[in-house]
DNA sequence: TCAATAAATAACCCGCAGGTCATTTACCGA
DNA sequence: TCGGTAAATGACCTGCGGGTTATTTATTGA
């Protein structure tokens, strides 16, 4: 059994509290990892246990059962998700071309290009079905709140006459759809075919040049 | 155990064979409903043999075991999803802006507004890191064959000067990814959150009209 | 009417993974 | 050094579901 990180302060007083506080961090780590890589139905508790160092037993020690495991890593990781996104809400200042850039700017550096949190969607997807409760989940903590921001953004943009009148909807969706393709690939098919590769250096530059031609009340 | 309906020719003399004809595919119906709905691991093989009618030995009499019958269901479909792309190799005609028109048209129309078809990413997405021989079939089958339509209107366009200069590779995802996101939202969160609809009358209009705006090499 | 044969069944087997619990191990304070 | 206590273990139980097969049911040709 090998030595195991620990996380947190280093208070160094009690050990062996410091273990039991310590412990759900790793076992919810090791979890995301698993369920990431194989799903929900396939990722053995067991496989989860020693990915944290430790057996199976003490998993449950600390979660009722698999299916709560799974929620709490859910929602453990898309707790970070919405810290992330709060930055957003403040940075309504400066034109709405401006706005939409940052935004998309914030969106590729922060989630797409975070190993963890990009992993995501492609779960919700694949699970969505079956945890209708996280689904909504999911639903109400990042996808509304995406939504409503990039409606604000746009309707700003199409009131200061920087936008062309667009269907605000539809658009919504076009801009959402290719970070969420992204990942979803990502963490889908790109692992399971070995020629594939989505190119990323150019993505972010691409696709604002890309929108601001598609929304521009005039030509740029 | 209710009426089976029997497809196929109506030659009603050897009225045992034409089960055995017929059966594998009311299993495939059965299987790919079931897949589509709980997933591959939360399918029950007794389920889907219920659905078609059957006992879950009949399944077994006619597919080697679940994985085969999971693959064959796969490759059945993607069978029918291909069929419909081929009619698109011959639309080569006319000039970029139409042609591109005409190719989201008929993805729109016939794949993403087909019932079972349009599942299908969101099934591959779920399931590809488990299944990677699959995954590797689809890519090659409708990912790469796509990715290399669309490579050729996209280059046709901006040697003819319809189009702007624009990265093509990424622009390829640009008009992928709304497709996609589409359905796989739609077989994944949709169900599962009550309040959640994706507007799709307006859809196809919308997006021609955005694509085209951000592709134009002049004012449109 | 009656074998012959093919299709379908349902009872059966069994291994795997979720979940439990008596026992062991490690720490701490006295 | 030594109880007391909390954490961790791993052997164990159990049910579910994939897969098998002896038996039954239906069809056909004579």
């Amino acid at each position: 059994m090998g030595e195991i990180e620990l996380t947190g302060a280093t208070l160094s007083r009690p050990k062996h509290a410091r273990r039991k506080q310590a412990r759900p961090g790793e076992i919810l780590q090791a979890a995301l990892d698993v369920f990431l890589e194989h799903g929900y139905a396939a990722s053995r508790v067991s496989d989860i246990a020693s990915r944290a160092g430790v057996t199976k037993g003490t998993v449950y020690l600390y979660f009722d059962d698999k299916e709560r495991l799974f929620e709490a890593v859910v929602r453990e990781t898309l707790g970070a998700m919405m810290l992330r996104g709060h930055a957003l809400a403040q940075a309504f200042k400066g034109t709405a071309v401006e706005l939409l850039s940052n935004v998309l700017a914030h969106w590729w550096n922060e989630i797409v290009l975070h190993e963890k949190i990009s992993a995501l969607p492609r779960l919700m997807i694949a699970e969505a079905r079956n945890f209708p409760r996280l689904a909504q989940f999911y639903h109400g903590s990042v996808i509304a709140p995406a939504r409503s921001l990039l409606k604000e953004v746009l309707e700003r943009g199409v009131r200061s006459g920087e936008f062309r009148p667009v269907d605000v909807e539809c658009t919504i969706h076009f801009i959402i759809a290719p970070f969420l393709y992204q990942q979803s690939m990502q963490h889908s098919l790109v692992p399971a075919v070995p020629g594939m590769m989505l190119g990323t250096e150019n993505f972010l530059n691409a696709f604002t040049d890309h929108l601001l031609h598609a929304l521009a009340a005039r030509p740029v």
